[in-house]
DNA sequence: AGCCGGAATGTGTATATGCACATAATATAC
DNA sequence: GTATATTATGTGCATATACACATTCCGGCT
């Protein structure tokens, strides 16, 4: 009995703790960021524009596996800002993004910052905690991939 | 080098995949929550309000480890469709909420819809990585605790 | 009684998130 | 070569998230 109260609580959903994690870890790294400008959903979108060279709306959510639309509007603030420029593109229907000069050196500023937030969680959490989440989290994503 | 380029590459950020998976994992659940009208953000609220009683928006704040002023708002839309109401409180700084008759009619009614989208991640992942991906996150959390 | 520090909360602003729906442009079938 | 299906994207709406600042109230001190 009490242990179907258990794995009924609010608190033992999967999807509860994700998410309260996520929001945790997102605190820590937003602290580090802070200097920078930059949120940490951010300082991901600018580094895969970074790394990807110029790219589409429908790639980029593949790669931060986020909603097309959601991106149209995370991408707002880094144009406002002159970190991201649209790119040609050879079809029309597509439009291309890239990270600008000035994209590209903040986000070189950004790194030592975010490796500190990455640190300090390691730090906190200890190294075997650590490879244990990486791990679960790398393995959990394969298998949700296609649902 | 290439390692290194590994350990910075955006993808292998700690915050990253966690946000990653929460949303990819809160889209499961939301479509299994959909016949409900409840987000899973609202059904976990509901669900603590419910297991509280009477319960202020701080005690909410820690229970959910949620930001304070962001409850302020998730509760709006509790309140306007009459799953929670404002309670007696005998400090007038203090309001407090509990889960009205519909409010609890209606989670009672969510539960199940929430066991299969719970059941659909463990099936998904295997029993193995869920328990991994439970553990880490607890433990992690754990540790994280305090920063 | 009156002041005052701390406690509990709300608001303004900005971003993040995704569904349903609409639009534009390319590709394909005939 | 046009009608149509498909692709790529944007918009309206609603919610989620949290920081900085403002407000209101309680409790203790004088």
């Amino acid at each position: 009995m009490s242990g179907q109260m258990l794995r009924l609580s609010p608190a033992a959903c999967t999807c509860f703790r994700l998410r309260s994690a996520a929001r945790r870890v997102t605190a820590i790294y937003g602290r580090h960021l802070a200097p920078t400008g930059l949120k940490i959903s951010q300082f991901s979108l600018l580094g895969f524009i970074a790394a990807e060279g110029p790219v589409s709306i429908g790639r980029l959510a593949e790669l931060v596996a986020t909603d097309r639309t959601t991106l149209t509007r995370n991408l707002r603030p880094l144009l406002n800002d002159g970190l991201v420029e649209p790119a040609a593109s050879g079809d029309r229907r597509r439009r291309e993004f890239a990270a600008t000069a000035a994209g590209r050196s903040l986000f070189k500023r950004a790194l030592p910052l975010w490796a500190d937030a990455e640190q300090e969680v390691r730090d906190a959490m200890g190294p075997k905690i650590t490879a244990d989440l990486h791990g679960a989290l790398d393995r959990s994503m394969e298998r949700l991939a296609d649902l």
